[in-house]
RNA sequence: UGGGGUGUGGCCAAGUGGUUAAGGCAGCGGGUUUUGGUCCCGCCAUCCUAGGUUCGAAUCCUAGCACCCCAGCCA
């Protein structure tokens, strides 16, 4: 794998790894975890947290589990687990143990019960509106609740009738017993459990109780071992909690330790924004090519090479930031332009006729699959006297640094031949129907030795061979680098990318293009990176999506004059 | 003076008192090229501000400023 041999660039937590092991904080040991909560898709940003928890176990020839975060039986689903186990693996990263938080249901009661017996958890009867009144604000402490104060039998009693059952949703809650006055809201008296009886994925109708977040999270990495418990900005304030419930419980306490989420421009990357895209329709499902998701991404041709190259090259710190999309870009090109097959496909036709050549023949010429790779072969491409180019490769009137086929230039056919332009016909619009050339039949192949140059190099496709093929353009789904700021519906809706696809019907592709395998990958020479739509993509009826465009400096010096 | 964080080039990001302040992306200029692709070469910063400590500071101290997170029975 070419990105496991890059140089390892340090960060912040290979430093603190690092420091523990020389202190032999674990005994030498790393443990890590992969801890999603199965409510919707993988998208890049978690591609990075993946990245980061099995590539510093690969590192320090450590482990990292899998663990879902299910403590929240009414957002979780089981096809959730099914399809981020698939994006993981599909990464190319496999977990040591795969554990649910819903495993230590039992655990996490029994822990509940001592933190009771110690007098350091309490039931509480206030209702959620009385329990947010009572926690007093950013700036003004909290109350204690009234409740607060029960004997350590009552609050055993009160906690095991809730775990039967007795109780409605939301009518009593299991409470830390901390400090209502912490500066930091966490530490008043968080809650632990709440009621509710709602069916959970894994455990079915067993608990009407469940954990949160707090109460679970630190815990579960406890049990399993985990050394280093890896999470996002927004936990730092949790931390002295999550340190709380281990120390008082006296049990194994790894290191949380919280670096800054990815942020991509033109990217959105919140799970319920994303979920309302797929909801209304917006996009095409979870998978959808213009989806930030993995499989979005694997399903759009992007490499999981890439999506770890990139990962690996943004990074890993503790202040927000927000990486260009071209860098990501970049990676997908840097992958693809190693291993993608070149091939031609034309995608807005025009006629080529070459006058000079035979009616009814047809050659079979030589291309190179991959100018990066020999091994990748060459390929037979038919060659006729009518074939199809790309529109914006003819000029009536070119300007100045045009280098392709105008009338009286000669340009090369990729592969092929120089040819040079006789003469074109329009239609009544005057638009360009067909161009007329002859060919230099001693430059076969596309090359001559009398030093003679062209400037400009075509792809094209033999009419009588070409298939026609449907290609999905991509683009960003917004036109706002940060669509993540917009407030409301209407800010969001007037974000959204109107062009962000446009489908080309009738593209014009060599046979080898359409009798590829779905998620072949190509480069269609001088466009972009193209893949076989690995749900839709036949023989019968070819579909390719574009992963990406080639870079393209002509744009930029057309632009420029 | 609620608490917790972060500030290094357009975007990421190394740097842990002595380095000409890594590297990547983007941009710009040039070369190579049967893809206006790739590849190659070159250019592109004094580190949020102001003081201070020191022979020497992005790195230490002080005082500011800016931005992010926290008042779910979500994670």
């Amino acid at each position: 794998m070419s990105d496991e041999n890059k140089p390892v660039v340090s960060n912040f937590i290979r430093t603190i790894i690092d420091n523990h092991n020389a202190t032999k904080r674990f005994g030498g040991k790393v443990h890590l975890r992969f801890p999603p909560e199965p409510n919707g898709f993988l998208h890049i940003g978690h591609a990075k947290s993946i990245c980061l928890n099995f590539g510093l176990a690969r590192d320090y020839n450590g482990k990292c589990n899998l663990r879902f975060d299910d403590t929240n039986p009414v957002k979780e689903e089981d096809a959730y687990v099914k399809a981020i186990k698939e994006d993981i693996r599909w990464l190319g990263f496999e977990w040591d143990k795969e554990c649910y938080a819903s495993d230590y249901f039992d655990t996490l009661y029994e822990y509940a019960v001592r933190l009771v017996k110690k007098g350091l958890a309490y039931v509480d009867d206030l209702s959620s509106e009385e329990i947010r009144a009572y926690r007093g604000t950013l700036k003004e402490p909290g109350k204690n609740s009234p409740w607060r104060d029960r004997s350590v039998e009552e609050n055993l009693d009160l906690l095991e009738r809730m775990k039967t059952g007795e109780f409605p949703d939301g009518t009593k809650v299991l409470r830390a017993r901390i400090d209502m006055s912490s500066p930091n809201m966490n530490m008043r008296d968080p809650v632990m459990y709440r009621i509710l009886h709602a069916r959970h994925h894994r455990t079915g109708d067993k608990w009407c109780i469940y954990p949160m977040y707090d109460w679970a999270h630190g815990q579960s990495d406890s049990i399993e071992g985990v050394t280093h418990s890896i999470c996002t900005l927004e936990f730092e304030d949790h931390r002295p909690l999550y340190e709380w419930f281990l120390e008082k419980l006296e049990i194994h306490k790894p290191q949380q330790i919280e670096f800054a989420r990815l942020n991509l421009t033109y990217t959105l990357m919140s799970k319920r924004k994303l979920l309302k895209l797929v909801n209304e329709g917006i996009v095409d499902g979870w998978d959808d090519p213009r989806m930030p998701t993995i499989a979005g991404m694997r399903r759009r041709g992007v490499t999981p090479a890439a999506l770890r190259n990139f990962s690996e090259s943004v990074g890993v710190a503790k202040s927000n930031s927000v990486v260009d999309v071209a860098q990501f870009d970049f990676a997908i090109r840097e992958d693809l332009n190693k291993t993608a097959l070149r091939a031609m496909a034309v995608m807005e036709p025009i006629r080529l006729v070459i006058e000079d050549y035979p009616e009814g023949k047809t050659e079979w010429l030589e291309g190179v699959n991959n100018p990066e790779d020999d091994s990748a072969g060459k390929r037979k491409i038919p060659f006729e006297r009518e074939l199809y180019i790309e529109r914006g490769d003819f000029m009536i009137d070119p300007p100045k640094k045009y280098f392709r086929l105008a009338p009286g230039r000669e340009v090369r056919l990729k592969h092929a031949y120089y040819v040079t332009c006789t003469r074109y016909e329009t239609d009544s619009e005057g638009r360009v129907t067909t161009v007329f050339a002859r060919h230099d039949p001693a430059t076969r192949g596309g090359w001559s030795d009398d030093g003679r140059k062209v400037k400009g190099t075509l792809h094209w496709v033999a009419v009588n061979h070409a298939v026609s093929a449907e290609v999905r353009l991509y683009d960003h789904l917004f036109n706002t680098p940060n669509p993540g700021e917009a407030r409301d519906d209407d800010a969001f809706y007037a974000i959204l990318n109107k062009e962000s696809l446009k489908i080309l019907p009738d593209v014009k592709v060599e046979p080898v293009i359409a009798a590829c395998a779905p998620g072949t990958r190509f480069q269609f020479l001088r466009q972009g990176y193209f893949c076989a739509d690995i749900k839709e993509h036949s023989t019968e009826r070819p579909v390719f999506n574009r992963t990406a465009t080639l870079r393209d400096s002509w744009a930029k010096t057309k632009k420029k004059s």
